[in-house]
DNA sequence: CTGCATCCGTACGGATACTG
DNA sequence: CAGTATCCGTACGGATGCAG
């Protein structure tokens, strides 16, 4: 192969092929895990998938105790890229509802998706884990 | 709702459900993200999808100048999850192939969904934001 | 070629205090 | 309640040098 990318040595049967068409492309995953990737950004979604929630609603919703920083944080971004839209209902006290778009309630079979490998493939995964850490006992790898 | 979570305030039609048995559970997506979330790791795994490649071909293929530790750290990493095989063929110079297992090859299909998702919202996406940066000139998310 | 060790900058995220 | 502002520690990742 001339100037290596997505190289075609040994192709496999039955396999969806992802393709970039430039050297340097990313594909467009990229893109999505820079959306998703972050610690907190898929809880969001999951839990506004239910449906409408406020501010404290959805930080007590989301598991592992979100600081309300990055709860603002991660819900601003999700509502620039459009995914949720925050609607302000200007009472005493403040009532702030968040809920998923059009585009983001699409997000939801995507993550469905991850969850289903997750934990169709966690048995093993932690397998293979302690098989390796038993064959690498000191390793910083982790 | 008692305690909070999942909260079932408006379920939506024809949506996939992501269930948390537990509250603070993490619903099998943070495993994944864990794993796939970081730099590299997709890269390797769309690479290595199309067929065996040894260490500096994955290195040259991958789009974004890894540098040779991350590369090193991201193999090690998805080898120790069982998701990369590494076969060294003990020459002068030595000589590493990188393959995906069986359990690697199953990712392809779910890398293959997050692209495609990607790739569909990704003007509806730009768009948004423009929208958003307009609307919000000296802001800090981003 | 493959890989480890080391150093170092930055970006992410947590804790806290304060405002409308 | 729903934020904003600030400070601060750590983990991630890049650069470089050395070794089998």
């Amino acid at each position: 192969m001339s100037a290596g990318h997505t190289a075609v040595t040994t192709p496999v049967a039955g396999e969806p092929v992802i393709t970039c068409e430039t050297p340097q492309d990313e594909c467009g995953v990229r893109d999505v895990l820079d959306r998703l990737g972050d610690k907190w950004s898929v809880y969001v979604v999951v839990e506004l998938a239910a449906g409408v929630l406020r501010f404290k609603e959805l930080q007590r919703a989301i598991p592992g105790d979100i600081s309300q920083r990055m709860l603002t944080l991660t819900v601003r971004r999700l509502e620039r890229d459009g995914l949720v839209k925050r609607t302000v209902h200007p009472t005493i006290p403040p009532q702030v509802e968040y809920e998923l778009t059009d585009m983001g309630h699409s997000l939801t079979h995507l993550v469905k998706t991850l969850a289903d490998w997750s934990i169709a493939h966690r048995p093993a995964i932690a397998a293979a884990r302690e098989t390796w850490d038993a064959a690498h006992p000191d390793s910083d790898v982790r």
